[in-house]
RNA sequence: CAGAGGUUAGCUUAAUUGGUAAAGCAUACGGUUCGGGACCGUAAGACUGCUGGUUCAAGUCCAGUACCUCUGACCA
């Protein structure tokens, strides 16, 4: 991408109502746009991470055998109505809304009912299962205060799976192995080190529900945290008989703020008797599928990683999830030769499948393209310029210093 | 939802006891620079969120309203 052509430009200043450091510096940066209090259009360089996230969430959950739909965002009242989550007073996070004929509708903040009533068409029997099935949706969610930047809005992009299974049994397997996926998709992203698996409030039918949370100030929830046994406890459910239970000492935790990031529950057969989901099973008897819920906050996660992963300058994203991974300075570009060279090391690079942004402005000084360069915060930034010469300039957007290479130990980095 | 603060040019801000809106950034044009957001000049850009009131006169005072931010509550 010629950073001539991108019609996001950095700026010096944000908005001043926006207080959270992750929506500055993705606003600065030019990733994304505040329509309103908690609602955030995605730019170009912002889409590129946001998919960049998602694809990274679809490959870990591919691989456990999830299959991705999407569902839609209008809901229907009288699915909410048969687990009594319609009323206001029961959710007070709904959106509603009418059809032209009066029909009252729900504009979707999960998507647990629409989805398990739409298994019924497809579960009939024990053959039929298990199902595993997940989506990235947009989120409703008309939240009394959204704050955060980006980690806590009114639509939000989120990932959310659902797991169908016919025992308890077979649902524990399943969902032990989600935590897997999940603490992968966590690694992957950059965030490893600082995100753990978090015991937390289960509800009606489990003790635990299991929540990944990810260490950063900004975030809006407290835990304590085991660091030898990569656990923390969510302070929610802090006692006595959970710590015995979890084989750890309070002297031995250490109380952090963290972000939700991901959250993980079973609702055993519970949902599934409410709303008439059954199977049959090999004795010819009915029973109620084991249902499993499992959600990854996609643009929160953003926001966390723009949050921990950010200087002075800018944002340092994570190669995985960096909207390029080479940001190509061409100065001098009036020069003829340097502007060919610049240009060829740009195709060069395209041709070899790295995702590079060339900054090809004439109009622009050197420190202007540094500065922005440091914003956008792509990982590796390449110098081409007459002072370069046959050579160019790499740079790791993490690091101070530079180092002069040749061309083909450039492409050979990049191979 | 409660409390507090705010809304002036695209953005960040200024405007004395009420006296008829100013600057920086960004933009356009010209010039000087040319490896860390460099500089000079010119131009364009605002019925001061909206509605009403007080006043000879309102960005400024009063009332209402919308929206924004912060703190808390809420957050399956």
């Amino acid at each position: 991408m010629r950073y001539s052509q991108l019609f996001s430009k950095t700026s010096r200043d944000f908005p001043k109502d926006e207080v959270s450091s992750n929506a500055q510096l993705l606003i600065k940066a030019g990733y994304i746009y505040k329509e309103m209090a908690g609602a955030y259009a995605y730019l170009p360089l912002g889409l590129r991470v946001v998919e960049k996230i998602k694809q990274i969430v679809r490959e870990e959950m591919n691989n456990i055998g999830g299959q991705e739909i999407i569902m839609t965002a209008l809901q229907r009242k009288e699915l909410w109505e048969k687990t009594d989550r319609w009323d206001d007073e029961k959710v007070d996070v709904w959106f509603k809304s009418a059809l032209k004929n009066g029909t009252e509708v729900g504009f979707g903040w999960s998507h647990e009912e629409p989805i398990s009533e739409m298994m019924k068409n497809y579960i009939n029997s024990y053959k039929d299962l298990p199902i595993y099935v997940y989506q990235f949706q947009t989120k409703l969610r008309n939240e009394l205060r959204a704050k955060s930047g980006i980690m806590r809005g009114r639509e939000f992009v989120m990932k959310d799976m659902y797991s169908y299974s016919t025992t308890e049994e077979a649902h524990q397997k399943f969902y032990d192995a989600t935590i897997d996926a999940y603490l992968k998709v966590f690694e992957r992203v950059g965030l490893g080190d600082l995100t753990f698996l978090t015991f937390a409030s289960g509800g009606a039918f489990t003790q635990f529900s299991h929540e990944f949370q990810t260490i950063t100030e900004a975030g809006e929830d407290t835990v304590y945290l085991h660091r030898e046994k990569k656990l923390a406890i969510n302070e929610e459910v802090l006692t006595e008989e959970v710590m015995n239970q979890l084989g750890v000492k309070k002297d031995e935790l250490e109380q952090v703020k963290t972000a939700e990031v991901g959250n993980i529950f079973s609702f055993g057969p519970t949902k599934s008797n409410q709303l008439g989901l059954n199977y049959v099973d090999e004795d010819g008897s009915s029973k109620p599928v084991i249902l499993g819920s499992y959600g990854i906050g996609i643009t929160r996660l953003m926001g966390v990683l723009v949050e921990r992963f950010a200087d002075e300058k800018g944002i340092i994203w994570p190669e995985a999830v960096a909207p390029y991974k080479v940001h190509l300075i061409g100065l001098n570009l009036e020069d003829e030769n340097v502007k060919q060279k610049a240009e060829s090391v740009y195709q060069v690079l395209k041709k070899m499948n790295v995702e590079v942004l060339f900054d090809d402005r004439l109009d622009a000084s050197a420190g202007e393209k540094f500065a922005d360069a440091d914003l956008i915060g792509i990982p590796y930034r390449v110098v081409i310029s007459k002072r370069t010469a046959e050579k160019a300039e790499l740079k790791v957007r993490a690091e101070s210093k530079s180092k002069e290479v040749s061309l083909e130990e450039l492409f050979e980095a990049f191979k």
